[in-house]
DNA sequence: ATAGGGTTAG
C-alpha cells in the first residue's frame, strides 16, 4: 500500500514496506498457549502442558504466572476441586505463590465450599502479607460468605479500604442469609459513604427489600434511576428487579421495568415469563413466550421451556401442551436437562395423561428425586394410588430416600385406600426422619 | 491474568 503512494523524491526513504513483524505473526509463547486453551474450555491439557514441560528453564517469577494461568483457568471452568489439587502441587521452591495464587485458590475455595482450605490459605496470606491488598480482602470475604462462616463481617467492619466489591460482597450475604433489613442497612451505608454503587449493588440488594416495607422497593428502584441511568439497561439489574416485583406480586411494576429494558436477553425474557407463572398468570406467560418466538431477536432455552410447561400445567390445556412438546423435541431432542423431562411429566400429569406422562418417565435415561417424587404425586393425583406405592419401593431400591415430597404422596395415597397400616408407618417414618431444619415438617 | 451479579421441575 505504502510503495503506490506518491512520495516526493527529496523525501527520505520512509520504509517502503512494512516491517516482517506486522506480516508474520510471533509465534505463541507458551503461556498465551496455556491461556488459549483455559479460554477452549480445556484447563486439564492446559495443566498436563504444564506438569509435563521438561525443564523448567524460566525464572520462578514466570514460573508463577505459568501456574497462576492454570490454576485460574481451572476454577474459571469450574473446577475448583481440581484447582485445588493443582495448587498443592505447587512446590514452594519453584513456584512462589503471589495474589493471584492466593486470590483464584480463595475462589476454588469458596467454589467447593473448603472452609478448613480456605482457613489455611487466610493464614498462609498473613503471614506472608502484612495487610492483604484489596483484591485479596475481598476474595476473602467472599470466601467466608460462600462458605457460610460469621467471620465476613468481622473482616469487613475491619477493611479501611472498602470499595463496591466488598460492600457488595456483605450486602449479598446479609440478602441471602435471611438478614434482609442488615443489607438494606449495608446498602445505606453505601451510599452514605460516598462509595458509588455499581450494578450489583442493586442486583444483590433488591432480593431483600420486597420482604420489608412495602415504600422500600420502590425507593430502591427509584435510586437505580437516580444513580445508574446506565444500569437500567443492564439485564441483570432489570431481572432483579422483575424477580422483587413479582415476589410482591405487583406485576404492573415488574412488567413496567421489563417494558422499559432496551436489552431483552434470554434471561430477562425467562423471568419475566417465570414472574408470571409465579403469579398464576399463565395466559400472560405463554403470550411472553409467543412474542419471543415471533420477534425471533432472542433465544430461548430450558429455562423458557420449563417455565412455560408449567404455564400450561396450570392452564391444564393439554393442545398447548402437546404444541410445547414437540418444540421441546425440536430444540433439545437430545441430552435435554432432566429438569426439563421431569416439567414435561408434570405437564401431562396435570393435564390428566398420567399414561403418556409414565412413558416419558420411563423413557427417561436419567431421574433425581424431583423426577421420582413427580411421578409418584402424578399416579396419586389422578387416582393411582396403589402405582404411587409401588413406585415409592422402586425408587427407594434405586437409593433414592422418601423425602417430605414423597412422604405426603404416601400419606395421601394411604388415606384415599383407607390403608391405616401405611398412613401409620409413613407417620411414623416422618416422625423418626423428621426435623425442621431438613424441610420435614412434624406434626 | 486476579474480587461481587438474574431465571431453573415435585
Amino acid at each position: 500500500m505504502a510503495s503506490t503512494l506518491p512520495l516526493p523524491l527529496t523525501s527520505p526513504p520512509q520504509n517502503p514496506t512494512p516491517p516482517p513483524k506486522t506480516i508474520i505473526t510471533k509465534p505463541p509463547t507458551f503461556r498465551s498457549r496455556l491461556s488459549q486453551l483455559c479460554k477452549d474450555g480445556r484447563p486439564d491439557l492446559a495443566r498436563r502442558l504444564l506438569l509435563d514441560r521438561p525443564i523448567p528453564s524460566t525464572s520462578t517469577s514466570t514460573s508463577t504466572v505459568l501456574w497462576n494461568t492454570v490454576l485460574i483457568g481451572l476454577v474459571c471452568n469450574g473446577l475448583p476441586e481440581d484447582a485445588l489439587r493443582f495448587l498443592s502441587l505447587m512446590s514452594p521452591a519453584s513456584v512462589r505463590p503471589d495474589h493471584y495464587t492466593f486470590s483464584s485458590a480463595l475462589k476454588a475455595c469458596a467454589d467447593s465450599n473448603q472452609l478448613l482450605l480456605g482457613r489455611s490459605i487466610h493464614a498462609r496470606i498473613l503471614r506472608r502479607y502484612s495487610r492483604p491488598n484489596r483484591i485479596l480482602s475481598n476474595s476473602l470475604l467472599n470466601m467466608y460468605s460462600s462458605c457460610g462462616c460469621r467471620q465476613v463481617q468481622l473482616l469487613f467492619d475491619r477493611m479501611r479500604a472498602r470499595n463496591a466489591v466488598a460492600w457488595n460482597t456483605v450486602i449479598a450475604w446479609h440478602a441471602r442469609n435471611a438478614r434482609p433489613s442488615d443489607a438494606v442497612v449495608h446498602f445505606r451505608r453505601l451510599l452514605e459513604s460516598g462509595t458509588a454503587p455499581t450494578p450489583v449493588s442493586f442486583v444483590n440488594v433488591f432480593p431483600a427489600v420486597a420482604c420489608l416495607d412495602r415504600a422500600l422497593p420502590d425507593a430502591v428502584h427509584a435510586l437505580l434511576l437516580k444513580f445508574g441511568g446506565g444500569f437500567v439497561g443492564d439485564p441483570f439489574v432489570t431481572s432483579s428487579a422483575v424477580a422483587m416485583y413479582s415476589e410482591l406480586s405487583d406485576m404492573d411494576s415488574a412488567r413496567k421495568v421489563f417494558d422499559r429494558t432496551a436489552l431483552r436477553n434470554t434471561e430477562v425474557w425467562n423471568t419475566m415469563i417465570g414472574a408470571c407463572v409465579q403469579n398464576e398468570l399463565p395466559r400472560e406467560a405463554l403470550d411472553l413466550y409467543l412474542q419471543i418466538f415471533e420477534s425471533e431477536i432472542v433465544s430461548t432455552d430450558s429455562v423458557t421451556l420449563i417455565a412455560v410447561l408449567m404455564a400450561v400445567s396450570q392452564l391444564q390445556s393439554i393442545d398447548y401442551g402437546r404444541q410445547i412438546h414437540a418444540l421441546v423435541m425440536k430444540s433439545a431432542p437430545m441430552d435435554s436437562p432432566v429438569a426439563l423431562s421431569n416439567a414435561l411429566v408434570v405437564m401431562y400429569s396435570r393435564c390428566g395423561e398420567v399414561e403418556t406422562a409414565f412413558r416419558l418417565f420411563d423413557e427417561m435415561s436419567e431421574r433425581d428425586i424431583v423426577t421420582w417424587n413427580t411421578m409418584v404425586s402424578a399416579f396419586v393425583q389422578n387416582g393411582f394410588d396403589s402405582e404411587g406405592l409401588m413406585l415409592v419401593r422402586a425408587m427407594q431400591k434405586k437409593g433414592f430416600a422418601v423425602d417430605p415430597v414423597a412422604a405426603m404422596a404416601l400419606l395421601s395415597a394411604a388415606s384415599n385406600l383407607g390403608d391405616s397400616r401405611i398412613g401409620r408407618e409413613t407417620h411414623a417414618y416422618v416422625f423418626r426422619r423428621g426435623s425442621v431444619s431438613k424441610g420435614w415438617i412434624v406434626t
